[in-house]
RNA sequence: GCCCUGGUAGUAUAGAGGCCCAGUAUGCGGCGCUGUCACCGCCGUGACCCGGGUUCGAAUCCCGGCCAGGGCGCCA
C-alpha cells in the first residue's frame, strides 16, 4: 500500500475517483477501502448524514470522494483520507461473484471465468506490478549492455525450430504459422544491429496440460554478436539478478508473499554428462542423449537448489542452430531454477555448410530455408543467445504453482475464453 | 496422446446408504457496537452438475454424458 500519493497531499483537500474494495460500517464511523489507481486508500465517514448517504454503497462501486487527507498512525499506509462528500459514480448491476478481499480465495477456475473482475484483487494488483517492474528493469539492463530492442514477425511460413508444434492459420489464400520463437529472425538481426532482444508472445501448440504451459507465452530473447557460450550465460545471471535487485525492495513483494530467493553469480554450472552420471549413483538410469525427465529434474533441483546452469547438452537433444562442440555434446546450456527450466541458450552455427547438415540431420527441409541460410553467405558473424520464458521466471520469483496466474488471460489446451 | 481425481448456497468447503427437508466459514439482508483494517456479536438468507439405474431409502453406490482440476510425456 504505496502511500506516495497521499504524502504529498497531506492536509490538503483531494478529490478521489476509484471502486470500491471493502466496506467496514460502525454506528457512528464508516471506513471505506477504496483502490484508485492500483492502490488502496482508506476513507473514514464520521458524519451521520454521509454515513446515511453509503447506505447503498457495495463492493466494486465506483466513487467520487472529496475529502482531506490525514496523517495518522491507526492506518498501516499512514495516511487517510476524512471525506466531506461522497457521491456514486457506478453501481455494479451485480454483486461480485467472489471475495475480492477475505478468507476465502476462488479456484482458479472461477477467477479466469471472469479474470478482469478478478485482477482487481489486490494479490493480483501487486501480481501484474511486479510483472511490469520485471519487464522494464530487464529493458534497462539489457539496453544498459548495448542491446537494442526489436519486434520480429509473429506470422511466419515455417517453422523456426521443429521440434514444438506449430499453431496453422490461414494467411489470405496460403498456410502460414504463429511463430513459435523469434530464433532465426534475432540471429539474422546480429548483422546489423549487433545485439538485440525482444519481449513479444510465443505460439506452441503443444498438447501439454501441466502448471507450467501455456498455448500463448510471453518470452525474452536476446541475440548477440562475437558473444560466446559462456559469454552469454553471464549476460543471462547478470541480468537475472539484477532484476532481482529491483524487485527485492518492492512493496508488493511483501503483499503477494513471495519467497526468499538467492541468487549469487556466478551460479553453478553442470554439464549435462556430469549429472547423468551423478544422477545413476542415486539410482536414476539416463541413456547418454535421453533428455532428463521430470523426476531426475526433481532429484537433481532438490540437491543443488536455487538457480543453476545445465551445459554441453547431447547435439540430438538441442535444435539445428546450436553449434556442437564435438560429435556428442554441444555449445549450450539450460539455466534451470530448481527443477523448472527457464531458459535455454547457446552458441549458433554461423558455418552455412553445418547449419544446413544439421538441418538435415533434424530431418527438417532444407527448402523451407532457404532464405534463412542465404543470409549466411554474407559475412554472418559467430553469435549466441537465449530465450527466456517470463512467465515461468515470474512464477518462481513470485512463488507461484500455476502458470495461468503469471498471464492476464491464459490461454491453454483446454482455455480459450476470455 | 495416456493416467488419476473431482463437481454440494454467490464463493470456499464438511459429508463414506437412514445421524442431512444437508453442517461450517465467508458473502448478502437486518439489528447492535466510538477507529475499523481478514473488524466484532446476534438474527435471517441461500446449495447436492445433467440423465438413467440399484435400494424400503441416494449428496453418498453403479452406468452414461457434460464440465473442471492435477500428474506423465512433450516443451520454455
Amino acid at each position: 500500500m504505496s502511500s506516495l500519493y497521499l504524502e504529498t497531499k497531506e492536509g490538503s483537500s483531494v478529490n478521489i475517483k476509484g471502486w470500491i474494495l471493502s466496506i467496514r460500517e460502525q454506528k457512528t464511523i464508516l471506513f471505506l477501502i477504496v483502490v484508485r489507481m492500483r492502490e488502496q486508500v482508506q476513507l473514514v465517514i464520521k458524519d451521520p448524514k454521509l454515513i446515511d448517504k453509503c447506505s447503498g454503497l457495495n463492493v466494486n462501486t465506483a466513487i467520487e470522494a472529496v475529502g482531506t487527507v490525514k496523517r495518522t498512525d491507526r492506518v498501516p499506509s499512514g495516511f487517510e483520507i476524512e471525506v466531506k462528500s461522497i457521491k456514486t459514480i457506478v453501481t455494479p448491476k451485480k454483486r461480485s461473484p467472489f471475495d475480492l478481499i477475505g478468507k476465502n480465495m476462488p479456484g482458479i477456475e472461477t477467477r479466469l471465468d471472469m479474470r478482469s473482475l478478478d485482477l482487481r484483487h489486490p494479490l493480483n494488483l501487486a501480481l501484474f506490478k511486479l510483472r511490469a517492474y520485471m519487464l522494464s528493469s530487464i529493458r534497462e539492463h539489457l539496453t544498459a549492455n548495448g542491446f537494442l530492442e526489436v519486434n520480429t514477425p509473429k506470422i511466419i511460413a515455417t517453422a523456426s525450430e521443429g521440434g514444438a508444434a506449430l499453431f496453422p492459420i490461414m494467411y489470405y489464400d496460403k498456410e502460414a504459422f504463429l511463430a513459435q520463437s523469434p530464433q532465426l529472425y534475432k540471429e539474422e538481426l546480429v548483422m546489423s544491429f549487433e545485439r538485440v532482444f525482444e519481449i513479444g508472445p510465443i505460439f506452441r501448440a503443444e498438447p501439454s496440460h501441466t502448471v507450467r504451459h501455456l498455448s500463448e507465452a510471453t518470452s525474452l530473447d536476446a541475440e548477440a554478436a562475437f558473444f560466446n557460450n559462456e559469454e552469454m550465460m553471464e549476460l543471462l545471471e547478470r541480468t537475472l539478478v539484477h532484476v532481482l535487485e529491483d524487485l527485492a525492495g518492492r512493496s508488493e513483494m511483501a503483499i503477494i508473499k513471495a519467497p526468499k530467493i538467492t541468487a549469487i553469480t556466478p551460479f553453478s554450472r553442470f554439464k549435462y554428462g556430469e549429472i547423468v552420471d551423478r544422477l545413476a549413483s542415486t539410482g536414476f538410469h539416463i541413456e547418454f542423449g535421453d533428455d532428463l525427465d521430470s523426476a531426475a529434474l526433481k532429484a537433481w533441483g532438490d540437491r543443488v537448489g536455487g538457480f543453476y546452469f545445465i551445459t554441453e547438452w547431447p547435439n540430438k537433444l538441442k535444435p539445428f542452430y546450436i553449434k556442437p562442440k564435438d560429435d556428442k555434446v554441444s555449445f549450450s546450456f539450460d539455466l534451470m531454477y530448481r527443477e523448472i527450466e527457464l531458459s535455454s541458450g547457446g552458441e549458433r552455427i554461423y558455418d552455412r555448410r553445418v547449419l544446413e547438415k544439421r538441418i538435415r540431420e533434424a530431418g527438417l527441409p532444407v527448402q523451407a530455408f532457404k532464405n534463412h541460410l542465404s543470409v549466411y553467405d554474407y559475412g554472418m558473424p559467430p553469435h549466441a543467445g537465449f530465450g527466456v520464458g517470463i512467465e515461468r521466471l515470474l512464477m518462481v520469483i513470485a512463488g507461484l504453482k500455476n502458470i495461468r496466474d503469471a498471464v492476464l488471460y491464459p490461454r491453454d489446451i483446454r482455455r480459450l475464453t476470455p
